[in-house]
DNA sequence: AATGGATGTTGTCACTGTCAACATCTGGCG
DNA sequence: CGCCAGATGTTGACAGTGACAACATCCATT
């Protein structure tokens, strides 16, 4: 005891919407939830310290027990929060040339780029997606959500004979199992070798447009 | 003290290559793993517990630290015995139809179905492969062997003319950045619905043909 | 003004990985 | 054969972790 309120410098630099109380943080789930994210990309998941991110807040390590049921619940709120950025993200990709096949190769381009500029986001939202879905029971209809995204612009190219018809679920599955692998391997470090700096981005290119072409030498005709 | 030799019942069940010594395990290090693999096969990677490791095979918690540095080196065991049965599985699947198209195909739906029959080994392979490379040295040569059964493939089938002459260290990427995706996806349960039994074989099978033929309209010319 | 609910804190617990010190066994030496 | 060095397994202990309960503080509503 007597300790209460000497945990700021003072001169804090919370994100203070409200006056600063001192005790109360003010917008403590929010501050959580981004401080999450920056350790883990940091440390990596397996890395994160529920005391750490409390005590890199200036607030006891219990804290975050009023804002999330457990570490696993604040996990799927990270995987929440970056499943709904990512449904944007992509949404934005296809909207600037939607209908058209540069608008699926740019979707799948801002699918690798997202899970690049955001790996910490990425690597929960993937890394445990059946353990989370059980914490946050809405988690699913969200990533839904960005699949649908997908699928919709499947659907839509399919209608303008852009691509065959085939059944546009499994067009979907397979374009998101692509740019899903291409992430992943990037990601783990897997990827091209990371001497070569837009060896990346080369990668992700061909691959999207083989994708469209087929690996197939173009003599051969295949139905 | 005196709990000494209590801790087996008489009858073992140990894969016994030597007379039991009851104090001696005989190929502990060979039943860590295999315990290992087990439990995160049920429990997941974050599951796994030395001290229930030890506990299930009769031995104490730290036995491990005779035939492992620490935990991650454990799992680094387990990723690379990991590597070199994949790598044997390629090799095998590519084997029966070498130098064909179907001899690709074979190896991607092998590719997955060694994904899916030995989850455990496939998670920690790929889960933080990053940082198993630090524990094992040579782990990133065994894993660069199984990259190298894809791309000799790739290289022959090219020879061949049955695929494209692209640069093969990116049409190996490709592909298995595709069956990757297939992989990571249905073992995170984001695979076709799984009330239907066939499906994801089916998916499969769908995404490794089109990856051939491409998804363009087959109107359509590309370069 | 006061009071109940929201928010934050301390004390504590069981559990984990890891190390050091010790016990036991086994193979190879004389 | 006897014995001892190294390999293998065990116990004790420690710091760090997530979680809960009990308590402190603050804020909004009356």
């Amino acid at each position: 005891m007597a300790a209460y309120h000497q945990h700021m410098p003072a001169s804090a630099s919370r994100t203070l919407r409200k006056p600063p109380s001192r005790y109360h943080h003010g917008d403590l789930r929010r501050a959580l939830l981004a401080e999450a994210v920056r350790t883990i990309a940091r440390d990596g998941v397996e890395g994160l310290t529920l005391r750490e991110v409390g005590a890199r807040l200036g607030v006891s390590r219990t804290a975050l027990y009023r804002h999330f049921a457990d570490k696993s619940s604040l996990l799927a709120a990270v995987a929440r929060e970056g499943f709904e950025r990512f449904t944007a993200a992509l949404r934005d990709a296809w909207g600037a040339h939607e209908g058209t096949r540069t608008g699926l190769e740019r979707m799948g381009e801002a699918y690798v780029r997202f899970a690049l500029e955001h790996p910490a986001h990425y690597r929960v939202m993937f890394g445990d997606y059946r353990h989370l879905c059980e914490k946050d029971a809405e988690l699913t209809a969200v990533a839904e959500g960005s699949f649908r995204v997908l699928l919709d612009a499947i659907v839509s190219l399919q209608e303008a004979n852009v691509i065959r018809r085939d059944d546009p679920r499994m067009q979907a599955h397979l374009v998101w199992s692509l740019v899903h692998g291409l992430a992943m391997l990037a990601i783990d470090g897997l990827g091209p070798p990371a001497d070569a700096p837009g060896a990346l981005a080369d990668v992700v290119h061909f691959a999207i447009r083989r994708l469209g072409t087929g690996l197939d030498a173009p003599e051969r005709k295949r139905r």
